[in-house]
RNA sequence: CGGGGAGUGGCGCAGCUUGGUAGCGCAUCUGGUUUGGGACCAGAGGGUCGCAGGUUCAAAUCCUGUCUCCCCGACCA
């Protein structure tokens, strides 16, 4: 992508109604605008990012064993009425009405939907086991949205639900999803660590957050350290094998968020593993058994005990939340720095003599050389001054940077630049792209 | 929902106390000089001062109502 065809609204200045770093960057970067209280517009380069995230959380859902779909944005309240939810959520729930006065509601989630579906055409045990997912935009009127995207009222939201015989075949599920999601954050960059949790109005049994440790985050976590330094289990993994010893590696040790803290557990733990801090919750896992199945008579014949209703399980991802989360655990004083897998554009290419016959040349040649190695660079062919070049890369925060201009060319030499490290070296122009290439890896 | 704050060119702000026909920085446009870390000079365009009502010869400014947004808390898969 050439900068003078993007559309990109970047501000030297930061907005006023900005309180944190993601959202501060988010607004200065022109990743998105804000049309009222926690609801946004994705403008191009937040779109990218989105799209990135939610790439990576379906890949991961697919190699699960998870089957997406799709369920639309509005529903009927009747469905709702169902499970006794209707009444029971409150001012959260956007509540609309159709032309024939018909009771309507923008979903904050899918349980009541997905289990309709089910029952109406999974009749037998034969069936199972189910995992559905969809990545779809929700709606829940909080009462103070804040902190950009992270906290909004409308949010993309990756939600899937397990449908199995028994409680024992739905740890696998549980288990499945449980294992999926520690992959799906650590291809992002992401250090996520599993967490007791609350159940919440969704009910149930048995819960984990997926926590990652931020500054700003909104909750206090409390874990043994040696939690934090677990490696994540790999895409090799065999998910239709046993995931047990997996989950119980990441659940041994104490990990709590502060809802369901136990002090008693905490000060076990010795002095010197002892971690408290903050975390923003990026995804959460749930065992409700049969809570919507039975009111809702999702049911299906036993082999042996006639007809019962289904164990389900619910698995979200906050996809438009990460990407706040994400800026939180990388940025700097320019801006932001993003992970390889979820950048905008790979590279930036800085030209620094726009209109120079031998510079303009040069940054075309590595810009097509990008592209046909399959990368993704966005090119500032611009005739911006050099400072505003860099200032402006530096803070949409792209990996890496090919800085030409007539200084270097006259030794036949361009600048790569790592945004994260800072850390410059001088190549010839051809050498600049197999550099690039390379630290891509497996995207060549 | 309780408490606090703010709405003035695209963005960030001043002006309001003490009414007199709107200003600064950034951004934008034109011309020129510049050209490797957000340049300089000269000029230009752009605002029903959130909205409604009231007081007044006169309202961004005073009064009343209302809407919106932000912050702290409570709340929150």
């Amino acid at each position: 992508m050439r900068l003078s065809k993007f559309f990109l609204p970047t501000t030297k200045e930061t907005p006023a109604d900005a309180a944190i770093a993601s959202h501060q960057l988010m607004l200065r970067a022109g990743m998105i605008r804000q049309e009222s209280a926690g609801i946004y517009s994705w403008l191009p380069l937040g779109f990218r990012v989105l799209k990135k995230v939610e790439q990576i959380v379906r890949e991961e859902q697919d190699r699960a064993g998870a089957i997406e779909m799709l369920m639309p944005t509005i529903q009927p309240a009747d469905l709702w009425r169902e499970s006794g939810r209707y009444d029971a959520y409150g001012d959260e729930m956007l509540r609309i009405q159709d032309r024939h006065k018909r009771e309507m509601l923008y979903g904050p989630t899918n349980e009541e939907m997905i289990t309709s579906i089910f029952r109406n055409f999974c009749r037998s045990y034969k069936e199972l086991p189910k995992l559905l997912y969809h990545i779809q935009w929700k709606f829940r009127d909080e009462r103070r949205p804040r902190f950009g995207v992270m906290r909004g009222r409308e949010f993309l939201m990756k939600d899937a639900y397990s449908f199995d015989i028994s409680e024992a075949e739905a740890m696998k599920s549980y288990n499945r999803m449980f294992v999926a999601y520690l992959n799906t954050f650590a291809r992002m960059g992401l250090k996520a660590f599993p967490m007791k949790a609350e159940t919440g109005p969704i009910g149930g049994d048995l819960s984990h957050e997926f926590i990652i440790l931020a500054e700003n985050g909104e909750s206090e976590v409390f874990c043994h350290r040696d939690l934090l330094d677990l490696p994540p289990p790999g895409l090799d993994v065999d998910f239709d094998g046993d995931l047990q010893g997996i989950v119980d590696e990441r659940t041994r040790l104490y990990a709590a968020t502060e809802d369901v803290h136990d002090e008693a557990a905490f000060a076990a733990i010795p002095d010197d593993k002892k971690v408290s801090a903050r975390g923003i919750e990026v995804g959460q896992v749930f065992y409700f058994g049969t809570q919507y199945s039975e009111p809702m008579k999702a049911r299906v014949s036993h082999p042996t005990q006639g007809e019962v209703a289904v164990h389900m399980g619910s698995y979200g991802i906050g996809v438009s939340r990460i990407v706040g989360g994400l800026i939180e655990a990388f940025n700097d004083e320019a801006g932001i720095i993003w992970p390889r897998s979820v950048a905008p554009f790979d590279v930036g290419i800085l030209n620094m003599r726009a209109g120079d016959e031998q510079t303009d040349a040069a940054c075309e040649a590595i810009y097509n050389d990008l592209i046909a190695a399959g990368l993704e660079p966005l090119y500032d062919d611009t005739d911006a001054r050099a400072g505003g070049k860099f200032s402006k890369m530096d803070l949409i925060g792209l990996p890496d940077q090919i800085i030409v201009g007539p200084r270097g060319l006259k030794d036949g030499i361009v600048e790569v630049k790592d945004r994260a490290t800072g850390e410059r070296v001088d190549l010839s122009p051809i050498a600049a792209v197999a550099e690039i290439v390379r630290r891509h890896g497996t995207k060549y």
